[in-house]
Parts: C-alpha cells; structure tokens; sequence
DNA sequence: GACAGCCTGGCAGTGACTGCCAAACGTGAT
DNA sequence: ATCACGTTTGGCAGTCACTGCCAGGCTGTC
C-alpha cells in the first residue's frame, strides 16, 4: 500500500505492476472471448481460469465478482459521470448536463464494436442486467446531490424530483441502447437518446 | 396435472392444496420475520426452512429462488398491470393509463404497513433490488405492445419512444416510493408519483 | 546475499440452487 | 378396508460463485 504508483508515465512500473497488468488484460481478454463464445451462464469461473492460465483464486483477486469481468471499469463510469456533470456550467439546465454526462460516458467505449458487443451481452442476459441496473442505481443515487442543487432545491423536501429526474435520463439511455442493439448499432445512440427524451418530455 | 383447481369458491380443494398453501403461508411469514429481524442477506435458506418445519428441496419447490421468498406474488404484479392498463379506455393517453397501472400494483398491499415493510427491505438490500429491477424490465418489455398502439405507432421504428415512456414511469414509481420509505411512509405515495412525473415533463 | 513484503496457488468451507431416488402420504376405485 | 396410483417429501450428492487461510515463491531493498 505503498502509493508507488505513477500516473499517467508509467516510467518507474515495476515488474509486478507490468506482470499484473498483464494477467488482467489476459483474464479480460479471455472472459470476454468465451462470454460471446458461449454465453455468460454457461461459462464458468473455473474455465476462464485454466484459459487464462491462472489459479480461480487469483482471478477472484483481480476482479471480485463474475460480473467485474465485463465492463472492466464499471466504476470509471461513474467517475467519469459525475465529473462531466460537475463540470458543465452552473447556468445549464438540468437535463443539459445529465445529457453531457451520458455522452461522455457513452464515449469511454474503446470501438463501436466493442460497445455492441457489451451491450448486446448486457441486455439478453438476465442475471448481468440485474447487476447492472443494481450498479447504476448506486451511480444515479451519488448523482444526486449534483442534480440537486441545478434545481429549485429548497421546496423539495427528499430529493423525490431529483431522483425521478436522473432515472428518467437512464432510462431513456437504456432504451436507446436497447434499440441500437436491435438494430445492429445502426445509427447514433446519443440520437435515439434524445428522440427518447423528446417522447417523454413531450 | 388434471386441473382439477377450482379458481374462486374453493369447495372442492382436496387435502393436499389445503396442505400446500398452508405450507406455502408458514414459510412465507417466517422467511418475512426472519427477513426483518436479522437482514436478507443475513438469514439462511437453512434457516428459514428449518423454522418453518420444511426441508430445504421443498422449501425451494414452493419458492424457485430466495427472492421469490418476498414479495410472494410479483408475478401477480405483472399480470394486474397488464390488465388494468389493458382496461383503459383507448382514448386515455399513455401517462394516464400508466399512472393508472401504478395505482393498481399499489393497491394490491395487504396494508400501508406490509407494503412499508417490503419498500424498506427492498431499498436496502442490494441483492434485492438487483432482483427486483430485472424482474421490472420484464413487465416493462411486456407493457410494450401495449403501450405502442397508444402511441403515434408507424413512426416508430423500434419502440425506442414507448420503452422511454414506460421506463419513465417505473422511475418516477421508484423515486416515489424510495422517497416515501425515506419518510417512514408518510403521505400518499401517488402524490409523490404525480409530483416526480410532473417535474420530469416539465 | 539476506531480509522483508507482496503475490500466488491450493484447500477447505459457505450458501444458493438442482437432479435424483426412495419413502410417506392422499386419493379414487374395488 | 384395501389396493394400486399419482403426488409430495426429504435426504444426498453435486455444481457454481465466492471467501478465508496458509504455505511457498518471487520481487524489491539494503
């Protein structure tokens, strides 16, 4: 625990820090190759092991849980969402900086591909989307205070129009999402987000 | 597998349904004792059957799955919403055929207290409303047809709008009812439903 | 080269959940 | 009352995700 860890040039890694790295891209690598392979359920711990060329134990050090092993950085996520938001300027609305958030975060997929890919795994395999959506409610309740203080906050007594006002952005995400991998990712998701907004907000 | 189950005057139940739902109600209202007492994730299988007097393979032939434990009839849930949205009279816009099913679901608690209940465990345990969630999206995919042929239908390519507008109305039922265990189930909680939809739509 | 520290693998155990099989029991006909 | 039949039940073993614990190996430091 040592903090030795440097940023962005990674000048100093140490040998352990590269063999890490290493063993994680591989684990991810193969989790994800046998996940669209054969499916989620019907992969198991024990075969991404031997695949990957480490013990069950190791794997479950690097990533805590089945799920982690998709979506390799859920939690950058919800970094990356609330600091958009944080950023946007204290004049736009609401929805306009829930907007932001969401295409920033949209962005953080390395290829068109591989957002597919993760999607379409995400969205017809029921024990993942539960998981999830479990994740993402901890990211909209951190969300909270951030959205807020964007509203006439004073005469709201629990944050209820808050709450509602950020699910509704996720849910119109997960509604463009869904459509996109429906159709094959044809088109923009940020375009059928907002086509989605528009049908909700009248 | 005769069908022999008359639905509503139970005349002629045989001793075994008798015995079965009988069963049925002690384990439910144990796993629900034992839910509150000590925590969801905290309480057993093992523990649950061995003080409701069952086994566990029988326990787990009345109940698939440890979720199934609360919330006794979530498929009922499904099923009452389908209905009574179904029963709207077709020149009942979306919104208020919507808020139309919520209010049905609601009022299928036994009492403010149960439902109190419930809300509160639900909210708190993560493993639960992972569960709850999934089994949420699943009506919504349901209600979809439904709420289509409501809608300006030809337009739409792939229901992306009338996902967004379900979805919509799940999550201000969820800020609703999140906010209303947060306030010890003070008020009505389709006023604070009307009040999150309101501050969506603007 | 030696000591300290992290990393790894293996093992045993927990908890949810399933398939299988034999015993117990309700049910209808004789 | 009794018998055959179908259902229900409990126990057992097994799978799978996941967790502590411990010994042994490799790395980094002095």
């Amino acid at each position: 625990m040592k903090q030795e860890a440097k940023s962005a040039t990674g000048a100093p890694t140490t040998l352990w820090d590269r063999t890490r790295q290493l063993a994680s891209q591989e684990i991810l690598k193969t989790a994800l190759r046998l996940f669209t392979e054969q499916g989620y359920d019907e992969t198991t711990i024990a075969q991404i092991a031997r695949e990957a060329g480490v013990s069950q134990r190791t794997l479950f050090r690097y990533f805590g849980t089945k799920e982690d092993l998709l979506g390799g950085g859920q939690d950058r996520f919800g970094q990356v969402l609330m600091d958009t938001i944080g950023e946007q300027p204290a004049d736009a609305g609401v929805w306009r900086a829930l907007r932001a958030g969401v295409a920033a975060v949209l962005a953080l997929h390395d290829s068109r591909e591989q957002a597919l890919e993760r999607f379409r795994l995400l969205h017809n395999t029921a024990s993942l989307r539960a998981g999830w959506l479990e994740k993402r409610l901890r990211f909209q309740e951190n969300l909270l205070p951030l959205i807020e203080t964007r509203m006439d906050a004073a005469t709201d007594k629990e944050g209820a129009k808050a709450r509602a006002v950020i699910a509704t952005a996720f849910a119109c995400l997960d509604a463009a999402s869904m459509t996109w991998v429906a159709n094959d990712g044809k088109g923009e998701i940020m375009d059928l987000y907002d086509e989605c907004l528009a049908a909700v907000r009248g």
